[in-house]
DNA sequence: GATGAATGAGTATTCATTCAT
DNA sequence: AATGAATGAATACTCATTCAT
């Protein structure tokens, strides 16, 4: 494999593990057998880094979002979604840690600004498309609400409740959005 | 002012701003008026800063979440919680961010683990109180969904969506629960 | 001694022997038997240190000049000032070194710019009120001529000419100001 | 034009603004458009390079020292020499600057040690010729002193004093030798 | 001649913590 | 209770150099 590849590979999953401030650019290099130097030479700084790590993140959601079928209605399209953010919050954990971590942290926040608005508004906008067709009128608010809860549900399975009952939690919002 | 607690202050919006991992002690002390040593002397480590500042915002919650009439009827209560879950929210940003931060981040989650597990049983089991009154068949599920609208709102508010439409969004909510 | 002071002591000789770009903090630290943080605690960054040990030269310098008898003639004053110039030079090479080194490299003299120019303004006023005395019509002029004449002797005699002949400039220097 | 000669060029003029230590290979490349790898292969290393640079301008020096006729006076023959050498340092302060640097820091005058003595001992050699034919007595002393005075007159110029009076300066000294 | 990925030793700086006073 | 000098491990980053292509 290229050793780029390779770094942002290993630091993907050291960031998501252990933090993105607590995890040193030394450790990085030895998991991903690689030099000190080349993460300067390829990402020019350890922000660099995280930049190009969140961009690849995005660029998955982006992939998954843009599956919705033209022919489906939209209470399927909804369940759709639901049933694969369920399906990837019990898979990969990390990958919604990572997320929650760079946008809660305020340095991180402010080093992927841009990155963090422009993903965003691309899932609001998708959100919004399919609520548009259910309920024109209420689909902001809608919107945002149904981001909301799953950000919600995310964040307490993964940081507050080791007891949280994903299961019946997805079916009560299943059969709620059906 | 106390010099201890002119320390708690201080730090308490400062690691709130800043991030816990990116706030020195110096800056802290600095901004304090105060000696380095007196750190340590009065909570031993920063870790133990951390751990007593995050114990004086649980005591707040707990004022808070204590407040319910017992003379209200169930919706009442809970509309009750949303004004004051909402206020608070427009009111101290940094207050919500503080607790995002440490919560998500991996070692203050490891720091702070038995005081959120504290915390958070408690808010649960108060929640669970009042949607018992209302269904006891399916209060479980319910009162974990209540608790995750509100973190996701509190994060998309806080850390995702500049022009957020909190005001609509708390109208919908509290409709939905009266 | 004090740790500070020995620092100083320390870091002077050893940015005169090796230049300032080429002595790392860990060498100076090491030879003065002290820890790397003190540096930054006393004296902030290796830039601080510089201006320090810059000021410090600087008020050695006020010293000598300063001496100067009200009695003498001023070409008395003269003979004595390039007495002391010659004999320092000779007991102290490295002084003069430091002092090269630092106003001719770029990045030291942006560092030090203010107190370059507050130390040669000094030595330039205090030399004009000399030559005032001898010919004030053209003492602008003679006093540079006379600053620079130093100047250029320290140079050639440190870094041009290993057979760079002081005594004789000495004796043909005094005898042509007298 | 040839790649080696722009890299010449710009490390040149890089070196002068910014001091041999203060100016990475990366940057040099950068600004001449060229990759890293090719110092390496055309001057060995980075002190090749400064080797390199130190001989073209060494050449420039001997070109001007040579002009001189033989059909001039000895006193002709220096105020010529000092015509010259105001215009060029008023016309190309970085040249002197750069000498300056490269021969006062202590490792760059040891990388390029048998090439400023060979230049010296050229100037001062070229320098006597001339007071041999004045006043073949004191012909060394007298050499050293135009040398010294000169340097000085570029020290104070380029490094210390910013309203340094070249123009009077330059008359004065004409004057002197005439 | 020319490129650029990769190396690794080196360097200033940060920062929580300790301890004598 | 309070100070501040001192420590030393940790850390991101720099940069000349090498080497395969």
């Amino acid at each position: 494999m290229n050793k780029r590849e390779q770094l942002i590979e290993i630091a993907t999953r050291l960031f998501s593990e252990r933090g993105y401030e607590n995890t040193p650019l030394s450790v990085v290099c030895e998991k991903a057998n690689v030099s000190k130097g080349l993460i300067s030479h390829h990402f020019k700084s350890k922000d660099g880094l995280l930049r190009e790590i969140f961009l690849k993140t995005t660029k998955l959601i982006v992939g998954i979002n843009t599956i919705d079928n033209i022919n489906q209605n939209p209470n399927e399209q909804l369940v759709e979604l639901l049933e694969s953010f369920f399906s990837q919050l019990e898979a990969d954990k990390l990958f919604f840690q990572f997320n929650m971590n760079v946008i809660v942290q305020p340095n991180t926040r402010e080093v992927l600004d841009d990155l963090i608005k422009e993903r965003s508004s691309f899932i609001f906008k998708k959100t919004k498309e399919v609520f548009d067709k259910i309920d024109s009128k209420n689909s902001l608010v809608k919107s945002h609400m149904f981001i909301a809860e799953l950000d919600g549900i995310a964040l307490n399975y993964l940081g507050v409740y080791r007891d949280f009952p994903l299961k019946q939690i997805k079916e009560y919002i299943i059969k709620k959005y059906t």
